[in-house]
DNA sequence: CAGTGGTCTAGACCACTGC
DNA sequence: CAGTGGTCTAGACCACTGT
């Protein structure tokens, strides 16, 4: 609802231009929000270009969250101003590769069980459910990365009962022996209780990084786990421009 | 280069049952890291549809990570089999209101001075720049959920030496007088301090999760924050499903 | 019920890159 | 240099939703 002279620097892809320019407005606070931005067929007429090309960079913009798109009413400036960062979880493996270091593994434990209680009242597991749970590390040039403690559903994998995870780390098996559809990720501090410490050649009491994984395969939980770094470790995320591709 | 009878579910849009068909053959494993996918004029053929549906499933299956696009080469399964998943940084006022409780701030210290060593020799700041360097806290309905420690750029925003940060929480601020174009995080665990553990009304040595914040415009870094929360606190983070829209 | 965004088409030209 | 993906166009129909 402001004065539409939006300027395109010429630089990249059309749909990109747009996409800056907009987010431009939008950052700068010349739009702001809850501001009605320019109907799609309006930014056609201004900027001389065709609606799907308009469209992808509303599109993506909406994807980050910068605005909110309503069928018959509009595009709005979001109101909830947030920042987005893309996380990107690698297999350990990989990361460890990547580091040039050489990567290492070692079962802790390993049994089937009930699914703990835990789980079951967290609504993880349904209770009574036969799991196996699982306690690994992972290793970069001999010295400790992660510690693993993960729970596989056997209703779900029966094939886990029979893998004794002594050489294969469980999530590159699991990848191996289940499509998963779905996962979702939580993220918070802890701090070493003395069999951790342990594990991960830390002091008690030193403050880790967890990463909680829950995968899905169609409706039912097919493993959760457990990812603690040392603290030490920084996990990067991803870079957010507001002006660049989503 | 397997058989490549995509089975499409006939539910939701075109693009999204082309994602969800690709993505499931890749979870699956029947298209395996490395392996080519079908050309998009292949898939358009065998598909029955237009380039334009086509390509914007494998746009977002390589957004996402799961495919890595070639010219002249064409479209293959990633080797490195990574999740992603979209963290989102919501502003703390927003969080707390969010949570139907009452947001508080408190202004802990304000002073201009000159940009500190740790953050010169990490080349954040160049050395010398004159830096206004601000800790707050922001509480929900009373209790401490977030510490904040940071610095401003005055030769970025020399509006910011004017300012006292003793109403208004920094980030806000900033918000509303900065056009930022980029932001960088890190995520990571530390173990409280004494003073931090005063002012988050925890333990000392309790684990905590901080998320560093380096905020560009153009090509300059206009601000660096810790922002420090009580290691109780989990920080969702979004879900990620392959066969769904990225 | 009218207007917006969501999706889709059947073309097109071009940049890049393996061969 | 030929073939792939990257981008763009000028249309179209439809679902949803404010009014």
């Amino acid at each position: 609802m402001t004065d539409l002279a939006l300027q395109l620097d010429g630089d990249g892809p059309l749909y990109e231009q747009i996409r800056r320019a907009i987010a431009l407005k939008i950052t700068s606070r010349q739009w702001r929000p809850g501001d009605r931005i320019p109907f799609e067929s309006e930014l056609c007429t201004t900027l001389q270009t065709s609606r799907m090309t308009v469209n992808k960079a509303l599109q993506s913009l909406a994807d980050d969250g910068l605005i909110v798109r309503r069928r018959k009413a509009g595009s709005f400036v979001a109101t909830q101003q947030s920042v987005q960062a893309p996380l990107t979880i690698a297999k350990i493996e990989d990361e460890v590769a990547a580091d040039g270091k050489t990567y290492g593994y070692e079962l802790v434990s390993c049994k089937a069980l009930k699914a703990p209680g835990k789980l079951t009242s967290a609504h993880i597991f349904p209770r009574g459910l036969d799991v196996v749970h699982i306690q690994c590390r992972h290793l970069a040039d001999g010295v400790p990365v992660l510690f693993e403690d993960r729970y596989i559903n056997l209703k779900a994998v029966p094939a886990a009962a029979d893998e004794p995870f002594n050489e294969t780390p469980p999530g590159s098996w699991l990848l191996e022996h289940v499509p998963w559809t779905e996962a979702e990720h939580a993220i918070y501090a802890v701090s070493a209780d003395p069999r951790l410490a342990e594990h991960l050649h830390i002091a008690v009491a030193e403050a880790c990084l967890r990463i909680e994984r829950r995968t899905w395969a169609d409706d039912e939980t097919v493993t959760f786990v457990h990812l603690t770094y040392p603290g030490n470790r920084r996990t990067l995320v991803g870079r957010f421009q507001p002006g660049q591709r989503g």
